[in-house]
DNA sequence: TCTGTTATCAAACACATTGTTCAATAACAT
DNA sequence: ATGTTATTGAACAATGTGTTTGATAACAGA
């Protein structure tokens, strides 16, 4: 992608995240949008077709990156699906959050943050499913599969949404085991 | 209340509950209230300020209803409160969701259901408290308070989502079964 | 370095939507 | 019957949307 474009496209998330920390979505302009981006009208929609699919392609781009990247961190594993101990996936998940990359935490509890919640349960749900055997303890037969799994990932999201409404002041590792004695 | 407020306000009420079954909140545009509605421009902004507080006074009017009306069902129990056996409580919401009063249903299970959800989900907050005994038997000492009746709630939420996804094909009393299976 | 391509820019534009105002009218309560 | 209040319809300024334009600058490849 050309340079130019690139640069353009990253004035523009920026300056929308920053407004969305500010006020509601609805009430976020274009207007406001190029002005903080410091680009031109059409330059926006030549990226853009409206603002909404601004917010759609936020999110996309967000879980990407924070369900497939690597982590860069010193530990042994460079991707998120690369685990080895049985819990990891989902500690390393708080861990990741913890730090905060992208400013996800702030779209995470934001007032608009409904549409990210759910991009981070669509994803959340494929995880899930790779690693189920983990929560089959607490399964009975009566339940269908389908309603175990998406009560695994609800339960997840609920736990970020709880953690960060309480300031994120208990460790990943507490989390992690809050989580896991719920589900 | 004024006969005339009256029916201005329901048709207004309805008119953008029709709308938003079919378009994002975004959308829809005060014109096509008024429109639908049948009433003057002046008349919506004597009413409501602006689109948000008509969407946040919809909420409003429709859980205070749900969670706070008489039934007018047959049984013994004419508020929802009133129940007597040990899970009536959550099962006679279910009962009262499939009645599907006052579209709540269309509501929940629309493009625009987040902030619907949010509405429930507070409301439930507080029916969880008061029910809590029902679920001592789950928690451990190690789980914060209010991570539990948090979690309660949530999934709750959950399983009506999911029960609504799948077209509310499971009775009531399965669904009740359901929620207690995981809390 | 030269050349053709592409992105950006600023400004202007038609258009839609918003929220307010006001005088006339109709429904209301007593 | 009378005074009060809600509604109407129309007009209004103000704001926001999405598009278009020609000029400029950054880019990629020879």
């Amino acid at each position: 992608m050309d340079r130019r474009q690139r640069k353009t496209r990253e004035s523009i998330f920026k300056a929308f995240i920053s407004l969305l920390s500010e006020k509601e979505f609805t009430q976020i302009t274009v207007g406001e949008i190029i002005e903080r981006a410091d680009i031109g009208r059409g330059t926006f929609y030549a990226h853009f077709e409206t603002k909404d699919f601004l917010l759609k392609e936020l999110c996309k781009e967000l879980f990407e990156h924070i369900f497939e990247s690597e982590t860069g961190s010193k530990d042994a594993h460079n991707h998120i699906f690369d685990c080895d101990a049985p819990d990891s996936v989902f500690l390393h998940l708080f861990r990741h959050l913890l730090k905060n990359d992208n400013n996800i935490l702030d779209l995470l509890s934001c007032q608009n943050n409904e549409l990210f919640l759910r991009y981070f349960k669509s994803n959340l749900l494929d995880l899930v499913k790779s690693q189920l055997s983990l929560f089959e303890s607490r399964k009975t037969k009566e339940l269908p599969d389908d309603f175990w799994i998406n009560h695994i990932a609800s339960t997840f999201v609920e736990t970020v949404k709880w953690w960060i409404d309480n300031k994120m002041t208990e460790s990943p590792e507490t989390i992690t085991k809050y989580f896991f004695l719920t589900v």
